[in-house]
DNA sequence: TCTTGCGCTCAAGTCGGCTTGAGCGTGCAG
DNA sequence: CTGCACGCTCAAGCCGACTTGAGCGCAAGA
């Protein structure tokens, strides 16, 4: 057991962190210090191991740091009912947001390279789908 | 020119929105409403666009309001330079945070399937990844 | 006439995810 | 022994994107 030890801001530093972020981290639990040494928060492998984790699942309030505990929380949590809803949940959002993300790139694309000179009133490509979402709107208007 | 008007409620009910938002909306310049007649908010087909426009490229928070303001704007917005910086900006933005969701896609998927009771702590292709960016960490660290 | 419904404005509140600031303790180099 | 870096707590602030609430106006139908 290499006894490894380090101090919040060396966490930060090489995590590239502020150091209220993990402050922050760690009243909400998301990333309990291993300890305190006196007063002082001490981190270990496994906490940076930990940290790496949340940070490639909390993508900006993509999976919401309440959800990102959950998932990497102590324990088997994966095998718990709750945490595998919000992980089936997670996925589902996640798959949502690159298919509109997508959809948003294709269509600033588009803008970019559309030889019309104001593709937003011009391009017909771009007229018809919103046409389109506009006929939807309406319909759902008189239902 | 059909001259149709929508009332703030018949629009917001069409698109499945809030008044609220309508109003936020205008006051913000992001979609001005078509004119008002006595101190009531008119919308017309132009503005049905406009906002199916920003519904597809402001996907909660991807594409700030503010820029997707910038971009629906009126004129040959697309082709003023400021307009093009900021087309250029929303669409590496959107591929990094695809590429970010499609890996914190993997890892959630890989959570939900890896036979290992806990895989946060014992699957090995997890602690593999996990591992190495903790090792990336600690040489930033030492620099 | 009077109530009901829709609309308006402006100010304030909410939520997530942090950041900032005041005020204090602690350890060790000069 | 003093100063400085670093750490701590707790409360408040900030940003984006809205929502909510108070208080008001206007028009149409019972």
């Amino acid at each position: 057991m290499t006894d490894e030890r380090y101090s919040i801001s060396e966490v930060a530093r090489g995590f590239g962190l502020p150091v209220s972020t993990l402050r922050y981290y760690d009243d909400l639990g998301v990333l309990p210090a291993a300890g305190r040494r006196g007063n002082v928060r001490q981190y270990g492998r496994a906490e940076l191991r930990r940290l790496a984790l949340v940070q490639r699942l909390h993508h900006r309030g993509m999976v919401g740091l309440a959800d990102t505990a959950a998932l990497v929380a102590d324990g088997p949590a994966a095998d718990a009912p709750p945490a595998r809803a919000v992980l089936a949940a997670s996925i589902e959002t996640i798959k949502n947001r690159v298919a509109d993300l997508r959809h948003a790139q294709e269509l600033l694309e588009h803008l970019l390279t559309c030889p019309t000179a104001d593709p937003v009133r011009e391009c017909t490509y771009l007229r018809a789908e919103l046409d389109e979402a506009v006929e939807q709107a309406l319909a759902a208007l008189r239902r």
